[in-house]
DNA sequence: ATGACCAGCTTGGCTGGA
């Protein structure tokens, strides 16, 4: 089976790039985030035409997160247990979608950016990965959860693990995405008993998102952000991962492209 | 060329992205 996760960054605007990804890489099942439009306004019948069910979570034109698959679509859940909400008075954000498809259940995770240090969003993501991480680890600890649970966590993390995560980390001094507490809170799905599958395929230095500005992408100044996590009984399943680089050339592309995960049967 | 932001909505100048 593959599986994949790509920040599509508007999924009207790019319909074409995501049936013609499907299609060239037989892509099973492919989580996507900032789909930036309501659920009524997905283009769902595009992807049912190519013999795939779809389950989208979108409120208004911001966040938006779906997952689409060939392999049977159960069990959506379009929030997690205790997921923090933004604000004084909490309003919950189209940031989690979780469903089972040919018996692994995907989340697409559109993790918050966070915007700057001293900003509220900023406070937001921390509280978001923790309450995720404490859901992550019940779903697998028994008596809460199941130890052989096949559980993908995938998607946009807005984070940099290690300072190799981005073209220069000192152009990130003062920023959000490689700071301590972001990473420490990254680290602790792993201690949470999961393990990020991706990292082992992929050579350093592989990004996953370049800004549109200031040639970033023809200089290769990006950053890699979208990851997989996999439970133990996924991770055993993984025999390989690729990024798509060439996603991000060609007209219109997204400024992230996707992460490909491939399981033994 | 991989080339000097892009998306959506309020449709024209905002916000959000990272």
């Amino acid at each position: 089976m593959r599986i994949a996760t790509w920040n599509i960054n508007s999924i009207r605007a790019r319909a074409d790039r995501a049936l013609a990804f499907l299609e060239r890489t037989g892509t099973d099942v492919l989580a996507l985030q900032e789909t930036k439009c309501k659920d009524e306004q997905f283009p769902r019948e595009a992807f049912e035409a190519a013999g795939y069910e779809v389950a989208t979570l979108g409120f208004s034109q911001w966040n938006g997160v779906a997952i689409i698959s060939r392999v049977g679509l159960e069990d959506v859940q379009t929030t997690f247990a205790g997921q923090p909400g933004f604000g004084v008075e909490p309003v919950t954000e189209a940031r989690a979608l979780g469903a089972t498809c040919g018996g692994v259940t995907i989340w697409s995770l559109y993790i918050p950016n966070g915007r700057e240090i001293d900003d509220p969003h900023y406070a937001y993501k921390l509280e978001w990965l923790k309450h995720l991480r404490a859901q992550a680890e019940s779903w697998i600890t028994p008596g809460t959860g199941d130890p052989d649970a096949q559980i993908a966590l995938v998607g946009d993390w807005n984070i940099a693990p290690l300072d190799e995560d981005v073209w220069d980390i000192e152009a990130f001094a003062g920023r959000t995405h490689v700071t301590p507490a972001e990473r420490e809170a990254f680290a602790a799905f792993a201690d949470a008993g999961y393990t990020e599958v991706s990292r082992e395929h992929i050579p350093d230095r592989t990004f996953t998102y370049w800004d549109y500005q200031q040639l970033r992408f023809p200089r290769n100044e990006g950053m890699r952000i979208d990851f997989t996590y996999a439970s133990p009984a996924l991770a055993a399943r993984v025999t390989g991962a690729t990024i798509e680089r060439n996603e991000r050339k060609g007209k219109a592309p997204s400024d992230h492209v996707p992460v490909v995960l491939d399981l033994a049967d």
